[in-house]
DNA sequence: TCGGAATAGTTAGCATGGGTAATGAGTTAG
DNA sequence: CTAACTCATTACCCATGCTAACTATTCCGA
């Protein structure tokens, strides 16, 4: 919990934690609402409310789905791909400064555990 | 980022995330606000708003320090800390249940993995 | 000793991001 | 064709993070 307080309000400073989460999600296709909801283990409004924001920065686009009007594909714009790499970039310096001063044995036990842990998310 | 926000959604029903994270704090000796600011990285009146919920919901007191009038102690009350038992009971069953078909070997690169980011994150 | 600096806590105002309930529009199955 | 289901949204509430500005108290140095 601690953790993960510290590199939510310290590390990404570019775009809110969750907003970069979702347009990660995004970068290689367009998602509907209802799937990343899904993904990200969120209720539809709430994935709603954080789409809307993003649409409203510039960052993502909606389309209209034409052979299911109920949904929308939510895609990266050319600007929202630039900041992806930009808080990406941002980030893995903060957490780079963080991680000075581990060993490479220490770094292979936390790569062990993220995937561990990623598998076990994933149930 | 995914994990963090299930255990915080999913596991600690009884009371909020934060909120169970400050309780802890309290179990074995009352502290200030200030003291609970600086341990949980969150600013003053983030602190001063967790403490007022939990005031308003019993689960601590507030106590006047007699020699600095500046200060305040916050300490759990027999409900809080029944409700803190209670609280980590749920997690651990629910935590138990997301790490079925976990290996020893799997379990203990968890162990050490948290021991490594509890040592990262205090720097 | 007195006045300014520092410290503890709060209040006010703002943003993010979680939830449920209810609604409307569109699709599908009987 | 209608009833049931699905997707997205709106409306409203709660928890938690922040900064700025304020009050009360304590401390420290001329």
């Amino acid at each position: 919990m601690r953790i993960s307080r510290r590199v939510r309000f310290e590390s990404t400073q570019v775009v809110a934690p969750h907003q970069f989460s979702v347009m990660a999600r995004l970068e290689h296709n367009a998602l509907t609402p209802h799937e990343l909801a899904g993904i990200e283990r969120v209720s539809p409004p709430s994935m709603t409310r954080t789409v809307a924001a993003l649409v409203e920065s510039g960052l993502v686009t909606r389309t209209d789905d034409p052979l299911d009007r109920r949904q929308v594909f939510i895609s990266l714009t050319a600007q929202g791909l630039s900041l992806l790499n930009e808080t990406r970039r941002r980030r893995d310096a903060w957490m780079a400064t963080r991680l000075k001063g581990i060993s490479a044995e220490e770094r292979e036990v936390l790569v062990k555990a993220t995937a561990i842990l990623t598998r076990v998310a994933s149930e």
